[in-house]
Formats: structure tokens, C-alpha cells, sequence
DNA sequence: TTCATTTCTTAACCTAGATTAAGAACTTTT
DNA sequence: AAAAGTTCTTAATCTAGGTTAAGAAATGAA
């Protein structure tokens, strides 16, 4: 198990010593997810959070219609879970699969209890991802109310560049809010005008 | 200045000696905020989380046709700020008004880093918050992607059952994501039927 | 109380995006 | 390389919700 990656993207918000370096990786467990297995179902309480190193997953929900929409993709370098599961520990809405062969470092909720009394830094660790996130999903929100399908959708492209061409298109139509058609759609009417 | 609420807040997370929240307070800054004025104007950089004391406030953003959709309502006990503004130190899009006369203490963004490194306890403080505010707008968007407009509406006055008789019913329109009149005719429809 | 402003309602008409369906183009498995 | 499953496209039809407009009701100011 290779911890640089989780360790190098740590080193970017706070600065751990070599023993506290140590003891952090002695909490991950690893685990390979091969493409459409599943890290979390909905109904289950999530233990984890888990940090993925090779791969991407996707955190959707499925609707009383049966239509899935993807509340986030996660690439490389990102946390995964089921953020209100996991604080509430009851079961939770979410479903966590691997959309490619995938690997994770997985800490458990204890164990990042544990971190937080033994490494305090971790507090701030943690504060920052969850701000940063909070940011993203707080503008997110605000382009699901103020912008059309097809700037959704541009935007979607824009930011996430290395994405959009490794996933299926529905799987996009699924993120922005749209139907796997009237995206098909809107592509097809934005190509002929440009 | 009564500090004598924010303090109990507090409390619920963390515990804090005598000398710390009294340093914590002294780096409060007390503001009153008439019903119609703004804490924070979309274009400017926001320097302050502020913890609303008395009074309810909104945070919105206004699109390119001039149409407002309001990011969260902040009634008593709520932190407000622009976090996009506050982390980059970059001109936001927020606009933050209060929608009765309101009081807030405010908690500048220096004074909030100088807390970190005082009173580390405060990092699992603003974790445990943000963690639970990043559920709330998590659950907001899949809301957004898989409710109906009646669907979202009755969430929203089972989910905010002490502002819905106290503000303009536009706003709760321009909060589930619909136009004043649709909700207007929603309602309508549901009353007929029950 | 009156005037002014904002908010709410109703109704006719319009449109972005959903639904349904069916064939075409990919992928994956055998 | 054939079979089987996915995914993508296109097109006709439909509907949730938007737009426009105008009057009614509520709120606020003078």
C-alpha cells in the first residue's frame, strides 16, 4: 500500500513529523474496488471515510421514480463517503460505486476520532477539505437555480475537464440534472451552432 | 454586548476555561443591521463570519436577468458569511440582507485565524459546523434534482416551520427555486385539494 | 387617513425540458 | 466474431413551470 499521494496531498494544509506521518498511515486500510462494485449502498450507515488513490466513484441517490442523480464524482485525491450517515450514524441515502477499477485508503470513523485526540492537526486538516467543499457545493446550488441546462453543462466541461471524456454521457446528465436525451439533445443543437 | 448565546453554542461542541471565552469574546465585534440593509454586497470581499444574535437574515445571489435565489436564510444562532469571499480573500457574489432589524457578532477573519492558534479547540468547532452544514446543502441539491416545486415547498415549511409565517412568501419562492407566482398557484391548488 | 410601495393572486399563453419509443452505435462477454 | 447488453441519438408528443399582465390585498410612510 502506497500512502505518498494521501500523504504528499496532506503536506498542502498542515505539516506532520515523521512519527505522526506513521501513525496516520497505520489507520488506512486499503481496498481495491473493481469498476461497478460498490463502496457504500443506501440504506447502509457509512463507517468510513476514504481517500481515492487510483480510480473514480460516483456518490448518487436514487429517486421514488428510480432516476439516479449524482450528488458528486470522485477522481484521484479526493474524500468519499456519506457525510450525513456518517456524522448521524444512521443509514443513509447514498450509493458510492466505482465507475473504473478504483483503489481507496479508507479511514474509519474511530480511527479519525482516535487522530483527532492524538494529532489535533488533523481538526484543521479536515476543516479545510470540508470548507473547500462547502464552497463547491454552495456554488453548485446556485447554478442549479440561476443557469439553463446548456450552461450547466458547459460549465460542467470547463470544470471538469479531465472527467467529461472517461464517463459516460449519462452519467453527466445524471450530475447536471438533466435527462440522458435532452442532453443528446442539447449537444447536437450546440455543435450545428458552432 | 451579550455574548451570553454564542457561548452556549459553543458550548455544545466544545468546552471552553473561563479565560478562553473571554478571549474569544473580546474578539467579537457587536453590529446592528436594519431590516433592508446588508451585511455584505455582492463585488465585495468578505472579511467576517458573523453569528446572528437577534433577527434573520438572507444570503442571495442575483443572475444575469436580475432574478434572486437566496443560498440560505440565517434566522438566531446561525454563522453568515460569504465562505467562497472569506477563504479566496476574492471579490464574492453573495449578497447578505437583513430581513428584520438584526444583530449579529461578528468574528473577523484575522481574529478567527489568531483563534485557531490560541484555542485550537475552536478548529473542531468550525469542523463540527461546517460539517453539518455541508449535510444541510447536500441534501438541499438532491432535494433540487429529484423533488417537484410542491414537493420542495412542503419540505421547506416542515424544515423552516418558524420563518415561513415570517417572511415575504417571494422569498420562499426564490429559495425552493420557483417563480412567486407558481408557488402562488401551488398553493392555490393545494388548498383546494385539501 | 391617504398615498405609495410592495406583495400576492389569477389567468392566458409560452417554452425548456421530460417522456416515450425505436433504431444506431458502442462495449463487453462468450 | 457473434451475441448481449449498454449507451447514444432522433423525433414526436407532453407537461411542469415560466412569462406577461393586470387587478387585489397587504404593508408602510406621510
Amino acid at each position: 500500500m502506497d500512502q505518498s499521494l494521501i500523504l504528499k496531498n496532506i503536506a498542502k494544509h498542515i505539516s506532520l513529523t515523521a512519527s505522526e506521518k506513521e501513525y496516520f498511515s497505520s489507520l488506512l486500510e486499503f481496498k481495491k474496488i473493481n469498476a461497478r462494485q460498490f463502496l457504500l449502498r443506501s440504506g447502509e450507515i457509512c463507517k468510513h471515510s476514504s481517500f481515492v488513490t487510483v480510480g473514480c466513484l460516483r456518490a448518487f441517490t436514487v429517486d421514488k421514480n428510480g432516476v439516479e442523480h449524482i450528488l458528486s464524482f470522485a477522481p484521484q485525491e479526493w474524500w468519499v463517503g456519506d457525510m450525513y450517515s456518517l456524522l448521524s450514524q444512521k443509514p443513509g441515502n447514498l450509493n458510492v460505486e466505482a465507475m473504473t477499477d478504483t483503489e481507496v485508503l479508507m479511514l474509519s470513523k474511530k480511527d479519525q476520532e482516535k487522530l483527532y485526540e492524538k494529532v489535533p492537526k488533523f481538526e484543521r486538516f479536515f476543516r479545510i477539505i470540508i470548507e473547500k467543499s462547502l464552497v463547491a457545493y454552495q456554488q453548485r446550488l446556485i447554478d442549479n437555480l440561476s443557469l439553463t441546462a446548456q450552461e450547466r453543462y458547459l460549465k460542467f466541461c470547463t470544470t471538469y475537464p479531465a472527467i467529461i471524456n472517461t464517463i459516460p454521457q449519462k452519467q453527466v446528465a445524471a450530475y447536471i440534472g438533466v435527462t440522458p436525451e435532452f442532453l443528446s439533445k442539447l449537444k447536437a443543437k450546440y455543435l450545428k451552432a458552432h
